[in-house]
DNA sequence: CCTAAGAAGTTGAAAGGTGAACGAATGGTG
DNA sequence: CACCATTCGTTCACCTTTCAACTTCTTAGG
């Protein structure tokens, strides 16, 4: 039994959004990543830094951060063994749970994160905040919430 | 001579908006990636298969292609190294400038770019367009040009 | 012309990412 | 208690991306 559907393209003003937001994306990756450069820091890095850094006992478990920032177990582990080479975070077992660990934000970690928090902000206010109006801004924000929800919802479905 | 300015955080509102933005970006990468994977390509893939089939003759010098799929010429080279060997593009050689080289479409990539094309719009439908109004998605757009003019004015700035 | 500067693309090694398989530890169930 | 399914995090083999070096060709200037 056939269920062939003739395909529902996009609308012309559908694809330029969507061509749009995409482009902006890869644009504004690339931009960022290259702000940080300097500060010899990818956004990943500086990501797990973010977490830790506001998280109780500046530390976390390693699932929770790689659910937090939306990588596999396996790339965060090697990750933090990277970040850990760099002196930024440490390792340390889990008392309550044997097979667990803690990746604790180091004191090193902390003063990079509070040297480059200020130009990472300035980064994304000149590539993205600031170009557009705060009202502009709030209408972004509400378009893409109940996109984010659905792909919260999404997440490691068939 | 200090030049030290105290930084200009964002306020609650940019924050929430940001943070959205970057987290359905990433979201979204990974669903639409996935909705790709039962046919064997990647989003590099397809969008290099979507800019020949949209190209003159279904060809694109390397230099171009690169541009406008934003990425290295040294990661294009390998891709379409793969690609080539998929049998799905061809490279050719360009009369005009020796050193130059066409990437060609191939009957079995146009192909299979009719056959991916339905699929992936329906993913760009179901985890992006349809989920919200036209005019959300017309405020999107109208928030996005600027960024994305910034953007494409900085692009190989210092 | 001839030459030097530079553009087009490729290459190979090193770094980063992926996914399956693994050992260790946990926790619910009979 | 003993079992087995499940979770935690790492590791291995394999693939992709990056970066710098390189070849070949073009082009602008003397």
């Amino acid at each position: 039994m056939e269920t062939e559907t003739a395909p529902q393209w996009l609308t012309d003003e559908e694809q330029c959004a969507w061509r749009t937001h995409v482009e902006v994306n890869r644009m504004l990756t690339y931009q960022l990543e290259k702000d940080l450069q300097p500060f010899n820091l990818t956004m990943n890095d500086y990501d797990i830094l973010v977490h830790l850094s506001e998280s109780d006992e500046l530390r976390m478990r390693m699932s929770d951060l790689a659910a937090a920032t939306l990588q596999s177990k396996s790339r965060l582990s090697h990750q933090i063994t990277r970040m850990e080479n760099a002196g930024l975070v440490r390792r340390e077992n889990c008392e309550s749970d044997r097979r667990g660990l803690y990746t604790v934000l180091t004191e090193e970690g902390m003063e990079t994160m509070q040297k480059v928090a200020p130009h990472h902000v300035a980064s994304v206010r000149r590539h993205f905040v600031d170009l557009v109006s705060p009202e502009a801004l709030g209408e972004l924000h509400k378009a893409l919430t109940p996109i984010a929800e659905h792909l919260r919802s999404q997440r490691g479905k068939p």
